[in-house]
DNA sequence: TTGTAAGCGTTATCAC
DNA sequence: GTGATAACGCTTACAA
């Protein structure tokens, strides 16, 4: 690869006038530049982003830690976080947690060790000594915390809306499945729907769950039917969990929505491919991934941050797994 | 953050000593050595991983370049790479490509100017000069090339395995869809369809499309119906498509699999979840990412690779879509 | 066994 | 306008 320095020789000048050619900054006659221009050219030469970065202390890398990509809600905010991110020329150092908080750590720390400017994190505990002490800026994503830069979606006003919807179209008795407890927007849906059903005084029971992965789906969803065999409504922990009722409902002999209804959380892509189709509560998680990027470089370049917590609002989207209702209310 | 300077003076002895304890070589004393541990331990220090690349003109990052991670195919190839990689304390730099050359150009600029040691890339073009002229190791990843190091699955030999499937079963009016002509795996898939239902004499039609994209996919199921209303079996050209499809043929009121069998292609997690569930050609995603990442691995350390292209078999997986046969054959 | 110093490819300061 | 040169934090000869 060819240095700065290369490109100087050829150009018949010092590496200082090159860097200023670069960087366009500082005077440089117009002769000159033409001829570095033309040296860069004929050498293919790019700069090393690691010497600037050690120079620098900042480099074009953030880092992005997700607890499980190959849940598909969180491809959708990556893809927003980097599609935003790309605008500006910064890169993505990306891991997976996996909800551990070793996992975490490390990925951290090499975040740091990489000198990235910013990181943008979906972590189960943003209030954690490793953020407090981190010198550069962090969003949390899907996730909040006091007043740390956040951009997250009303996950309590999400439960309270697949509550009042289920009760509005006549389930008699909700089973709300409880996500993981460690993990913050589960709580908050569940704890949105628990709080609408007492207040409607509709009955309900509560199945606990302690996560959301495609293999244990399945189980929750048997140990659901198990447990509450005439239950008339779910509320689901997200749409993948969702799903596996859906299928476990089919497979009971159950009709979906007249015997059951079924609401799930999220609104991934999948969920309005179904048969029938998922009612659930959608988040709009490009557009919040979007917007923890734009809101991370804004931190980054230091510019005066209006609102640093940016919470989404949920919407509940009908499809076939609940029952029409022709009045309002 | 602390520098290795740091730790020299608080230890009280060079740079190059700490440096000597940081990567284990050279002679250093037990007494010295434990000072300066100790030095690390106070000032938390950890090295800055940008020098070090910097100096060694080689990082712990590795380039991943994929087509869209939204598709829920890709998340397990890149869990697979990243786990793989973690292992040896590698790191990813992410980025989506969505087929466009020009942003995986950019993509692979950006790699080579932050020292990547390799780089694992789905491309479509994987002769294209970026490639050839790259110093580091490359891997293709569920795409293959000449000789280049790479893994893959069979995509032909699941193409002709869901058409022999489907003929077996009784389809006499297949429709094949035809996934992108640019995606290397997907003419792979159509081509061994065609093989097959030639060989055995099969009527089939064929649907060109031209992405596999979410949105698009429900357009292509439509107009599949619209042009073939009348097919007893579908063969298509990943699982998101059959999805479409399948919801679309009960809306069109067909039972499945009496009147229609479905056959996608990936098994992505979310096709047992579907009601029925989805027959398909099962690739092994996660393993396929761990390999690429464990090859790649093995060509940066330089030592000898044996089988640098790794093919991976595929295999029906009978669900509910297609009809059980009690014969074999 | 340990220290000194050169060098990795940049940028920025300061002369000229 | 332009060119030396120090500095960024590290590793590795080479000396001691």
């Amino acid at each position: 690869m060819a240095t700065i320095k290369d490109v100087a020789n050829q150009a018949g000048v010092s590496v200082a006038t090159v860097s200023r050619v670069l960087n366009e900054n500082g005077y440089v006659h117009e002769d000159t530049r033409r001829k570095v221009e033309e040296a860069i050219r004929q050498l293919n030469y790019s700069p090393n982003e690691v010497a600037r970065s050690l120079y620098k202390k900042k480099s074009k890398l953030i880092g992005l830690l997700l607890p499980d990509i190959t849940n598909p809600y969180f491809p959708q905010l990556a893809r927003g976080v980097e599609d935003r991110l790309q605008e500006n020329e910064y890169r993505l150092i990306f891991g997976n947690s996996d909800e551990s908080r070793q996992k975490e750590m490390d990925y951290i720390q090499t975040f740091v060790q990489n000198n990235v400017v910013g990181v943008i994190s979906s972590t189960n505990d943003p209030d954690a000594d490793i953020y407090a002490g981190l010198k550069i800026p962090v969003v949390f994503l899907d996730r909040t915390s006091n007043d740390s830069p956040s951009v997250y979606a009303d996950g309590r006003e999400g439960g309270r809306l697949a509550a009042r919807e289920m009760a509005k179209r006549g389930s008699k008795r909700i089973t709300v499945m409880q996500g993981p407890v460690s993990v913050r927007p589960a709580m908050d849906r569940f704890e949105g729907a628990v709080e609408v059903l007492k207040e409607l005084g509709v009955p309900f029971d509560v199945l606990k769950t302690t996560s959301f992965s495609f293999t244990e789906a399945e189980g929750w969803a048997k140990e659901l039917f198990r447990q509450y065999p005439d239950t008339d409504g779910v509320i689901a922990s997200n749409d993948i969990v969702a799903s596996a009722v859906l299928q476990e409902a089919f497979r009971l002999g159950k009709r979906v929505p007249e015997d059951i209804q079924i609401v799930g959380f999220d609104d991934i892509p999948l969920s309005r491919l179904l048969t029938p189709s998922l009612s659930t509560i959608h988040q709009p998680a490009y557009e919040m991934g979007r917007e923890a990027a734009g809101l991370l470089m804004q931190l980054i370049e230091g510019s005066h941050v209006e609102h640093k917590i940016i919470q989404y609002s949920v919407q509940f989207i009908e499809r076939q797994t609940t029952r029409k209702v022709d009045y309002d209310g």
